[in-house]
Order: C-alpha cells, then sequence, then structure tokens
DNA sequence: CACATTAATCGTAATATTACAATAAATAGA
DNA sequence: TCTATTTATTGTAATATTACGATTAATGTG
C-alpha cells in the first residue's frame, strides 16, 4: 500500500498526473517562474531568491531537471539554470490537451 | 520537517501548485476524463470503471471535490459527479496563464 | 421494519515527500 | 597545493499520500 498503481493506467493518464506532481510544489512553480521571468541563466541566486534551504533547493531542481523541464550546466563554481524550452512545449502540449476538453454539459446535478 | 512551507511563497504560486497537485495522480486524471468522455453524472460505475477500491476512489473523489473540481448530489442509494464546469474553467485559466509564459529566450546554457 | 445497495468514514500499513544539518565533491584563485 | 566558494549527496526526522479492510451511514425496496 501508500504506492501508486500507475500499472493500471493509460500513459497518457500517468504522464499528465506526473507532470502535474512536479508542478504540486510552490517551491517548484517558483522556480520555473523566476527563470521565466529572469528570461535568462540564473547561477546561483536560487536559494536566496525561494527562501529554503540549499539543500532543499537542490532537491528540488533535480526533480525538476529530472523531468526535463530545466537545464543547466556548470559555470566554474556555480551551475546555471534555464527552462528547457521544447521539454516545456511538451508538458504545454499534454497539459492543455487535458485543461482544455470541451465541456458541453447540460447541468445534469 | 516534511511540511511544505506555503507562507513564503504568494498566493498564487500556492494556487497553481494546489491544482496541480490534485491533478498529480493517475486517478484523478482517470475520473476527470471520465467524467468528460461521458459528458454527463456519473452514478456509481466509478469503482468498475477506473479498479482501485472502492473507499480508494471515495477519498480521491472527496480530493478532486474538495477543490471544486467537481460536485456529487445523492440520487436515491448512489451519489452522481459531474464536472463543475465554472471551477474547472478557473482552474484552466490558472494553470494557462502560469504555462503559457512567453519564452523569448536565447539558447543561452 | 428488515434487508439490500451504495457511498463515506475510520483505522492502519506501506510508501513518498519535504526540509535541513552535515558532509562530500568540484572548481577557481592565491 | 591550500583555501574559499558553490552545488550535490547522504542521512534522517516530520509529515503527507496512497491503498484497502472493516465498519458505518444513508436510502430505496419488499
Amino acid at each position: 500500500m501508500g504506492l501508486t498503481k500507475t500499472e493500471i493506467f493509460t500513459d497518457k493518464q500517468n504522464q499528465i498526473a506526473q507532470y502535474a506532481k512536479v508542478l504540486g510544489h510552490p517551491a517548484r512553480v517558483a522556480i520555473l517562474q523566476y527563470l521565466y521571468k529572469l528570461n535568462a541563466c540564473v547561477c546561483g541566486d536560487l536559494v536566496d531568491e525561494i527562501g529554503l534551504a540549499q539543500p532543499t533547493i537542490s532537491q528540488h531542481l533535480k526533480e525538476l531537471k529530472h523531468l526535463g523541464l530545466i537545464k543547466g550546466n556548470v559555470e566554474g563554481t556555480s551551475v546555471c539554470y534555464c527552462i528547457d524550452a521544447d521539454n516545456w512545449k511538451k508538458m504545454k502540449t499534454v497539459m492543455s490537451e487535458f485543461l482544455d476538453q470541451d465541456l458541453n454539459q447540460k447541468d445534469c446535478c
């Protein structure tokens, strides 16, 4: 128990859930918004910006990177992160398709 | 520890995360898709349809209802659920605004 | 009222997530 | 090479989530 039964759902359903899950924490939302706002690579100041401990930020970055939403590369002693535009677009397509379902529903309830 | 520090984030960030979190489980995605597909109230057959135990489904429905994405009303011995179109639209607006951020980013990384 | 049917709640086990202190790893510069 | 700086990893405590058996609650039917 306590383990999500991914095997009984479709790939699409699991994919949507996986994307949504990563966006399901305000710190990760904040990181993504910050990367977007600066519209460039961010080197180092994420810890000050977000307000969580360095290991915590590192952990959130890892999850974002794992899903491909951001990419980072080493720049001297620091690491620079930015949005992975291609993968972001892919996510946007998947999520929008789900969110934009048409609802021509009569008021039944 | 183990507790999300919502107080250090903006209302908007928390709201996005809250919506995303609820969509972050394939069972809830599947429930919402099913309600959309039928395009009507669904009375009772969700347990058979999804393939999880009845208490588990009930728990997921509760979360969806709590966030307002679905609404249910008693219909005899069963309960009928459907998408709450207004709240779904609200969520769509919030999520789309986040997903649709413009990225006029040079390849910096 | 008794009984069947269906959904909600309770209790609980297994697992996952969040956060951070401590430490390690990597690299730049003296 | 030594030191400072920055990020990643490890370990761990606190909390949350997921799933389901058992039970309760609610309602319709005989």
